[in-house]
DNA sequence: TTGACCCTACGAAACTCTTCGTATTATCGT
DNA sequence: ACGATAATACGAAGAGTTTCGTAGGGTCAA
């Protein structure tokens, strides 16, 4: 028994992108937008959502016979979870260590650059605004 | 059979922090640099190394009769490629966003700002300098 | 040489993740 | 009411992760 919300798996948190993105959805629904980017099974998109609904990652509608399910958490919470977690794991807390890497890890354009930049001045400045 | 190497697990992480900040060690080195911070027996950390090695994540030196092992890639590398992969498993590629809820979840110092500021200065002047 | 000790090797067990096949049930048109 | 369709429930299988217990062999001191 856990009362910590669980930490959503690779493909757990593909599904959740789904539900994020489209809002509260049947499994087909679920199932059709997953398959414009992989494989899967109805029954495999269903199992794992039933997976989650007992890792409350996910609600369940049981009122129409095709169940409506819906993300628990925010987005943004999740997100911070992921990259809290690899934060810890991986670099020790350090976010400049975790900038570095992934600066170095890929070509990032001016734009985004600037991007960082204006979220480093809104960070030093008036403290946090809200992601997502 | 897969040539490109292998994604370390949570625990395989953990050992190949020993081995990136000790250098090469020993089964019982690793097990006392890892007891400080969690429980584990010999023979788990001797059994996670055995599965690292045929996964090349780490090299055996059988000369002794104590075999010593190494990590196989280098830290950044490794550190690099599980950055990536939660940039995009996540984060759609965004640097911006991961860097969003990576400030989110946390209170970040001064000092880390400026830092991160001096990262992107740099990166966006000379190119990218290597990380560790 | 014998015994204590340390190291590796091996395999079993428990657990999780993921996928499938099949059974059961509900819905709807005719 | 009947049959086709579509949804859920259930369970099993296969792979991977992690931990243990035990066996086998080398090393060294007394």
């Amino acid at each position: 028994m856990k009362r910590t919300p669980q930490k959503p798996t690779a493909t757990e948190l593909e599904i959740l992108r789904v539900l994020w993105a489209k809002g509260p959805s049947t499994v087909r629904e679920v199932l059709d937008c997953l398959n414009e980017k992989r494989a899967m099974g109805y029954t495999g998109v269903l199992k794992l959502l039933q997976i989650m609904t007992t890792k409350t990652l996910v609600r369940r509608d049981e009122r129409e016979r095709a169940h409506v399910y819906q993300a628990c958490r925010p987005a943004a919470q999740t997100k911070r979870q992921l990259a809290g977690d690899v934060l810890q794991r991986v670099f020790e807390g350090s976010a400049s260590q975790l900038m570095m890497h992934v600066l170095a890890g890929r070509r990032t354009s001016r734009g985004e650059i600037e991007e960082l930049r204006r979220i480093l001045d809104s960070h030093g400045e008036k403290g946090n605004d809200k992601p997502d």
